[in-house]
DNA sequence: TTGTACGCGTTATCAA
DNA sequence: TTGATAACGCGTACAA
């Protein structure tokens, strides 16, 4: 006694019956196995395609004990950096018919926890991390190493690492790029640099310490001078910008471009001109700082390769059961209005810094 | 003959042996059945604890006929507003103990087709679909109406609509925002005022639209000038602002954020102040339209809360079979430094804009 | 309160 | 080339 209000959901043995075969030949019709009849293979699926017929993946992955879904883990979604990476990771997974499941863990140990956890319970065939806080030995316990890519890692064992990274891991140089915008800025007369981070990530004390590295290595002098603020700012730009005005240095590299973006801000409403009282470099390339007034010189850093490499590595690793060997993606400083040399007139600089 | 390398996964089977009971037993401990003894639920929960079980929620998923999964589908996940949209959602999602499966289909209708169909094939509880292009009577062909958000919707069909919106519907009240920002433009003595639009979308026609309803209720004759900006748009800054210059009009109401700030730069670029040559009016209320120089005036819109809303009603529907009748969001027209009165000194319009 | 046995929808094995 | 049947891992109706 079938229900009509209740539209009940075409099954494989549906269309079977339509096309006078048994399951198995429209199951083998459908996902184009070799040894089937022309005649069989086009009339199952016409059939399928009249009944409407929508295959239920969860009954398919827990035979073939596969999902074809990939675990993303990430800090914010409403993040601009993360927003292209999980962008990028997104459409590569896709053009290679994997599904994602995104969770973000919001800079929290537990969440991340359970993030991962979600991602076991789902049998998602790999997990990507990205700019994740988890001791690595651990995140290793939750998810299979062999399945697992890490990118951006954030955890501060990464900071004293020397030698070659893990597989599965990608990252960006941000050492080098820290070391081209010292070099910039002091190419371009500026001498007092500091650096104003943000929060208690490792990727924060890698940036300052890269910086305090590349002075020495060039010759300045004396201990670098560094400013922070809290990763959960309620700061408002006035107030990030009065860490400074005290003793106002040549110039600021800053932890990324948000902050910097948010630093020109307040220094334009504490009336500190850029780049003519100071000069302030960004990092990470967002779209903006390449419109703001002053456009900001930044370090950018390929926020969707990054993605799509990741989704990409861990789809190999998958298949092939081989964990690809670490990956360090170059960056490169842009330069822009906001470290342009003291005294160069605006509209020169205008067109040399498109 | 078992395979000591292989580390196989521990089946609620495992459990069920080590705490000596059935299956049966152990499937209701875990899950929280009420008639279970204390002793044999606690020694249950033990056994799955030490033998690290991870329940398979697939099968679970199978037998239940429900996934816990909800299936977003948006045009761009490295899109500011998508990007908070995405966000609010995952995390009102999370919090309900559902997950999220993100697809983005970039504007292309037959991408939006194959995300809904992957939907179906997973099993979703539910769907939502942000500034979706697809004719609304073929996207409850692909995912079932009573199970069906539709945030922001952008077909053409919404443009003559009249009449309360659909059951399902989650949207800003874009019309009352453009009025808003019309009023406080001629308030602050721009007259002539024209619209910078983008793309093909339905929304951009509504935003003119309202400008052109606006202008004529507040008693300005002559047609509406309206500028367009591809929505592949390859279009430098300077490009887009050169748009205006044969002509300039007092004031420009931008489509979005993105956009004004673009402009932005793009006066700058052609020596064309703003506000005092020009004012300009963005929408979304984007992050960096608070600190641009000059700072937007905008129409905030609440995207975080459009995607919570949006995992709110949609599992409300799922749970209850109800879907919860439309809704349409207050917007809020910030005023900033972009449209400050002419003449009005800046370090004035600091204080009064902050 | 607990156990037995079946079914969710698909693919894979084996035999024909 | 095709068909019958057994799994995949879990929840639950029914029986005890």
């Amino acid at each position: 006694m079938s229900d009509e209000t209740e539209a009940r959901r075409v099954l494989l043995g549906d269309v079977a019956r339509a096309a006078n075969v048994s399951k198995a030949t429209a199951s083998r019709a459908l996902s184009g196995d070799g040894r089937i009849s022309f005649r069989t293979r086009t009339s199952v699926i016409k059939a399928a395609d009249e009944l409407r017929y929508v295959p239920n993946v969860l009954a398919r992955s827990l035979r073939v004990r596969r999902t074809r879904t990939l675990g993303l883990l990430l800090v914010d979604l409403s993040d601009p950096v993360h927003g292209q990476v999980a962008s990028g990771f997104e459409q590569e997974a896709g053009e290679r018919g994997y599904r994602v499941i995104f969770v973000a863990a919001l800079n929290d140990p537990v969440e991340e926890r359970r993030a991962l956890k979600i991602f076991a319970e789902h049998g998602t065939d790999g997990v990507t991390v990205v700019s994740g806080i988890l001791d690595p030995s651990e995140a290793q316990t939750l998810a299979p190493r062999e399945r697992l890519i890490v990118v951006q890692p954030d955890h501060r064992s990464m900071l004293r690492r020397r030698g070659p990274l893990p597989a599965g891991v990608i990252q960006t140089d941000d050492e080098s790029g820290v070391e081209a915008a010292v070099k910039h800025l002091l190419a371009n007369g500026f001498r007092d640099i500091a650096y104003v981070g943000r929060g208690t990530r490792a990727s924060n004390a890698v940036r300052r310490d890269a910086v305090a590295r590349s002075l020495k290595d060039e010759g300045i002098r004396g201990p670098l001078r560094s400013f922070k603020v809290a990763d959960d700012a309620q700061q408002t730009s006035d107030q990030i910008a009065a860490l400074l005005t005290e003793d106002l240095p040549d110039a600021v590299i800053c932890y990324d471009d948000m902050l910097a973006l948010v630093m020109l801000d307040g220094l334009r409403e504490r009336g500190i001109r850029v780049p003519d009282d100071m000069g302030v470099v960004g990092f990470d390339g967002i779209p903006f700082a390449a419109i703001s007034n002053p456009r900001l010189t930044t370090v950018v850093t390929p926020s969707n390769d990054l993605g799509r490499l990741a989704a990409a590595s861990l789809i190999s690793a998958i298949e092939t059961g081989e964990l690809p060997p670490a990956i360090v993606l170059p960056v490169e400083l842009v330069a822009r209005e906001s470290t342009r040399p003291r005294g160069v007139a605006v509209a020169a600089a205008a067109v040399a810094h498109p």
